[in-house]
DNA sequence: CCCAATATTTAACATCGTTAGGCATTATCA
DNA sequence: TGATAATGCCTAACGATGTTAAATATTGGG
């Protein structure tokens, strides 16, 4: 009586094709021309079955968000463990996020609504989970709790104004450039944290 | 014979009312719910007349974008002037950046492809254009101009990475925080410059 | 006053997100 | 097995989008 399951697996399959047919349109032809018609038609399917599956267009965008986040995260807590120093963690995880954001260009766009899409953000909790490793590094430094989220914005901040700041394509031609000015920026960072430290 | 000028003076009019429509639409209702048949409406006029004046839509979003670095330009600078010592500058110049970023607050969604908006980027001068202020500080504080750029950026992308965090709603109810979070950001950036300079 | 030029509109095309209704196919039970 | 209920999927449509071609109204100069 597995035909029941079987079934089940198939309408999930379904569903995560969905997500993957949307992510590969966004690479090839990029957001704006991603369509719920072109979606469906990827997926060899008529576009209302899109609907039993998700509510609406924004719905995939949101659970694209959030599985962007959680590699975010994971991409940085892998990179956090590699190191004990506080200062070398954060070298790290900021390699991290720069690296997974433009292995992950379409998915970053999406979490942060670049590029002419448009979504409700997650549960603001998405954001706060992705910065957890860093929290975690920077509470190895600091004692007061406000600083902590003090110093963390202001990480997230260098490393998102970065990062936005290429994909937009405010500057063409340096993406390598932006990353080492990125990672000078945290440097400097990390050693204004020595200092009183 | 001033017919033909009158007649200037109408159409220039008319293209300063499709820029002047289209903004408050945005304030008024979102930029992704701007339309060309809803600007048109506004200014009294059927679709087709604003393809007289405008390409097309993008040109529309194009042209504010570039009185938004004009305006951001100029922000800056009177900001920059009100001071002597590079430190006090630069500390002025970014609060005047967010608070511009804030008041022209649909602007600066165009101006950086915020909430649903696609446009080509303008002229990557049009950026530069309005750092230049910083940059001006940043010169007199280091010598080697790649250092100033390297600086310029840093400073860029942790104002914008502040203000583009609160615009694209990833953190809400603490723009007030985040404002902070970016002055104290930016007096370690200058301290930590002091220390070596 | 008429004609040419210009200004403006109407109407249409293709595409978009989304939904209602109908048609198959499949599963359930006598 | 055969009738019935349920499910899956599609066709067709609605309203809205950006954009363009063609028709009409308005204005200019002779």
């Amino acid at each position: 009586m597995g035909i029941k399951e079987r079934r089940q697996r198939e309408i999930e399959a379904v569903k995560a094709n969905i997500l993957e047919a949307s992510r590969r349109l966004a690479i090839e032809q990029g957001w704006p021309k991603v369509s719920i018609r072109k979606i469906a038609n990827e997926i060899e399917f008529t576009p209302p079955v899109i609907y039993e599956h998700y509510k609406n267009k924004e719905a995939i965008l949101i659970e694209l968000e959030e599985i962007g986040f959680r590699q975010l995260r994971y991409s940085m807590e892998e990179a956090r463990e590699q190191s004990q120093a506080p200062a070398d963690q954060l070298m790290a995880m900021t390699e991290a996020y720069w690296d997974w954001a433009f292995a992950q260009k379409e998915l970053y766009q999406v979490m942060f609504n670049l590029e002419g899409i448009h979504s409700t953000p997650p549960t603001s909790t998405a954001l706060r989970d992705a910065g957890k490793p860093v929290v975690k590094t920077l509470q190895q430094l600091h004692l007061f709790s406000t600083e902590v989220e003090e110093l963390f914005f202001n990480w997230w901040a260098m490393a998102h104004g970065h990062v936005s700041i290429v994909i937009s394509g405010q500057v063409s031609g340096m993406q390598h450039q932006m990353r080492r000015y990125l990672l000078a920026g945290v440097e400097r960072f990390v050693q204004s944290l020595a200092q009183k430290g």
